[in-house]
DNA sequence: GCAAGGTC
């Protein structure tokens, strides 16, 4: 007779084979997989571990096309099961032939029968011989061989259950991810997916829900009177009745009141006993909670030590939701146990002393026992064991948490003054810890006492100082992580082994991060839960998976055929698939406008700032056609500026456009382009930015002449805007000097030539053309103008003087006004 | 490329 038993993981198998052949083991290779041969009870055994699920569903390939098949399409499609691991389809076959019995003895909850199930319908494809099911909660020598001498049938139910999950969520999940991200793709150019699942999706909900709270909080002022009294036995702290006063009249008031007071007395002393009880067993999401909290270590590090714990004996299975120990629990052979660890040795001989009471919570969901220690071990014993760096820090939270629910409530000694000042009533409180009970082996807990000093009724005390202090109410917090984690828990989102992995999975997605130990949504989570709140609200909330659970619920409980529940699910889906489609505008616009922004900030080269129109992002769209500042928000909001056609671009962040809040481009070499306002000498608010260097008066009105230079052309501009612009050479290095023209008051240039052997000397002149010093200099550089030199010539500055010296004076006049000047200054540009 | 659930 051979008996094959298939276990969920290797480790587990392992366990089970070195107790039921108490020691005496074979490890074989079955298929390249490890597998355990010994003897029991005079039969053969061979037991194998799986890898969790080794099946799973997909949709049939043709439907794998997104662009291809309208998402909607996905929930009238049965998904079909397939092996995922071959390696263990062979191994189990092989195994199956060789048995006379089958036992499915995978961890005892829904997905454990389920992966059982597997492993059975594998095997009976090559064999019919019986398949019954071992169950038990904890790899421990006890309940293993409790669970293989009396193992019980399959449950089919309970396996089913499992299935219907599996193929609900696929339904959703693809339909809902690929509708929703490929909507958003027609809007903005992305190739992140956005995924909706309906334990992932809820999860961000959490995260969003106390986002939004905090964005609507607006904080109140409040104010507090408090008082430092002086007794015989030392200095206390009392607070004015009245609390947080959030009437400022009201507090001034009592303030006033309370002015000048010396002295006050102690009307009454209460001295009160409370207790506070052990917490409760631990179940999984108490655990990991209490890992984050008192040991920084996080839910995902935190149970994948637990698990190894656990297949190392030392703890139980540590998926669990219960927190109420078994009526037959035995403590004491346990405590016993503790007993002999040098450790715990005080807390378990206390224990042993009196009848052992054990705190228990309310939760018994039947599946496995609380997390607890299996058996007592000293640190150094788990550190060689466990390669965890916290494992032992982790068994020994286990291990006190356990031992606390053993042991006496916490005694505290609670003393409350009421005193009276002038009339005005004040409270003082103080708290002593007369009796830690459980307290002694939970250093985790550390509660301070908050010592007063002796005081008599009716004694008068000093008033040393008297406070009347204006607070504000803060805004709520946002979530840690071990927030998140109880909120999941309470509404049944994920199992206690997969909450860490949707946290993870919305911080893959860009929906949320970590900032230590508290989670900060991001823009797109924020949107898409705004958009999936108003289109298919119970998306957002923990309802969705509930919904689903009380279904699977009814297949557990026998009381829904599987068929039924899948058909009442996919139409439960159907319809939030028609509300996220009615709403698919609304859904997505904001979403793609976020993904923009997002991108657009990403894209540092090209963004330059808000839209003012939109709140969207601006940034410069180079097309075929040219180049413009646009909007991200696109096209819902046109809000767009020009820009000159050539010229390098460059984003000066530090330099922002006062008028527009963008930042300012500069155009080629020495030239600024304020958005929307364009060059920046056009601007008036160019002074206040760039404060110019003024050459002299405008001729033409009463602005000052200054000079405006950018790479291929440079001319002197009115700060009024007035039009006039007044040529300048345009080779050379041009100075302007701290000396005025004696005749026109201009300020006196210097010209350095580029090109050696130049005949123009490096003079001091004046520019002016209008003056007889500039006509003089005019008339040596360029003795063919001259009379055009008398000329206005604020019709051309691009031409310049078209004196020889600067050698370009064969360019296209351009009309009067400067920002004329600077397209040809482009175009020119564009032309070499 | 999509979910959630196992496990490594």
């Amino acid at each position: 007779m051979t008996v094959v038993a298939f276990a969920e993981k290797n480790k587990a198998a392992a366990q089970i084979a070195s107790i039921l052949g108490d020691g005496e083991v074979d490890k074989i290779s079955v298929e390249g997989l490890p597998a355990y041969e010994f003897k029991w009870k005079g039969e053969e055994w061979l037991v194998m571990g799986l890898s969790g699920h080794i099946m799973s569903y997909d949709f049939p390939e043709k439907y794998n096309k997104w662009s291809e098949v309208d998402p909607s399409t996905l929930l009238g499609v049965d998904p079909e099961k397939f092996v995922t691991r071959k390696e263990y389809e062979a191994a189990i076959k092989n195994l199956a032939k060789r048995a006379d019995k089958i036992i499915l003895a995978c961890d005892y909850d829904r997905e454990g029968e389920n992966i059982g199930f597997e492993a059975k319908t594998l095997a009976e494809e090559v064999t019919n011989v019986p398949v019954a099911r071992a169950r038990f909660s904890a790899l421990s020598p006890k309940e293993v061989r409790k669970a293989f001498e009396s193992p019980v049938d399959p449950d089919h139910n309970l396996a089913m259950a499992a299935e219907a999950r599996q193929i609900l969520d696929l339904k959703m999940g693809a339909a809902f991810t690929r509708f929703v991200t490929l909507s958003v793709r027609e809007k903005a150019r992305t190739k992140d997916v956005l995924s909706i699942g309906p334990c992932q999706t809820p999860t961000c909900g959490f995260v969003y829900e106390r986002e939004k709270a905090i964005r609507a909080f607006e904080a109140k002022d409040f104010w507090k009177i408090t008082a430092i009294f002086a007794a015989k036995g030392g200095e206390f702290e009392g607070t004015h009745r009245a609390g947080n006063i959030h009437d400022k009249e009201k507090a001034a008031e009592i303030f006033k009141r309370l002015k000048g007071a010396k002295e006050g007395l102690v009307v009454k002393k209460t001295v009160k006993e409370a207790k506070t009880s052990p917490p409760n067993p631990l179940n999984t999401t108490e655990f990991l909670k209490r890992a984050s909290k008192f040991l920084g270590i996080s839910p995902e590090v935190a149970l994948e030590t637990a698990e190894q714990l656990y297949l190392a004996g030392f703890t139980s299975y540590p998926r669990t939701e219960t927190n109420k120990y078994a009526d037959d629990f035995d403590f004491k052979s346990l405590v016993f146990d503790f007993a002999r660890q040098k450790e715990y040795k005080p807390f378990a001989e206390s224990i042993l002393s009196a009848p052992i009471v054990p705190k228990n919570g309310e939760k018994d969901a039947h599946d496995h026992p609380p997390i607890h220690p299996i058996r007592a071990a000293a640190r150094g014993e788990i550190s060689s064991a466990i390669n965890i760096p916290q494992a032992a820090e982790v068994y020994d939270l286990i291990a006190r948490h356990f031992l606390a629910n053993l042991m006496p409530a916490a005694v505290f000694e609670k003393t409350h003054l009421h005193l009276q000042v002038q009339e005005e009533p004040f409270d003082s409180s103080g708290t002593v810890l007369k009796d830690a009970g459980w307290l002694e082996v939970y250093p985790f807990e550390n509660k301070k006492d908050k010592l007063l000093p002796f005081v008599e009724e009716k004694e008068k005390v000093d008033v040393k100082k008297l406070s009347n202090t204006k607070s504000k109410t803060s805004p709520p917090k946002k979530l840690t992580e071990a927030e998140l984690l109880t909120l999941m828990d309470k509404h049944g989102i994920g199992t206690k082994a997969t909450a860490p992995t949707h946290i993870e999975t919305n911080k893959k997605r860009g929906y949320f991060e970590n900032k230590g130990k508290t989670i900060s949504i991001l823009d797109t989570g924020f949107t898409l839960m705004e958009g999936l709140s108003l289109s298919v609200p119970i998306l957002v909330r923990p309802d969705i998976r509930s919904k689903i659970e009380a279904l699977i619920q009814e297949v557990e409980d026998g009381k829904k055929e599987f068929e039924a529940a899948l058909d009442e699910g996919t139409v439960l889906i159907k319809e939030m698939y028609a509300q996220l489609e009615a709403n698919k505008k609304e859904l997505t616009s904001n979403i793609a406008g976020t993904i923009k922004d997002e991108a657009a900030l990403e894209d540092k080269k090209n963004y330059i700032g808000t839209c003012k129109a939109c709140g969207h992002v601006l940034r410069i769209v180079q097309t075929d056609s040219g180049r413009f500042v646009g909007c991200t928000g696109y096209p819902d909001c046109r809000n767009s500026f020009p820009l000159p056609k050539t010229g390098a671009l460059t984003v000066l962040r530090s330099k922002e456009c006062k008028k527009e809040g963008a930042a300012v481009l500069k155009v080629g070499n020495k030239y600024n382009w304020a958005v929307g306002v364009g060059p920046c000498f056009k601007c008036e608010l160019e002074k206040e930015c760039y404060p110019p260097e003024t050459v002299g008066p405008c001729p033409e009105c009463d602005g000052r002449m200054f000079l405006i230079s950018f790479k291929d052309n440079r001319f002197l501009g009115c700060t009024k805007r007035c039009g006039y612009t007044h040529s300048v050479p345009k080779t050379g290095k041009l100075t302007l000097l701290d000396k005025t023209c004696e005749i026109c008051g201009w300020k006196l240039f210097r010209l350095k030539e580029d090109g050696e052997g130049s005949e123009i000397p490096e003079d001091d002149f004046c520019l002016n053309r209008r003056c007889t010093e500039g006509i003089k200099y005019w008339k040596k550089v360029s003795p063919r103008n001259e009379s055009r030199a008398q000329r206005k010539v604020s019709a051309d500055p691009a031409t310049g003087s078209g004196t020889k010296s600067a050698g370009r004076g064969t360019e296209k006049p351009a009309a009067g006004r400067v920002s004329k000047a600077v397209s040809v200054a482009g175009s020119r540009k564009e032309s070499k």
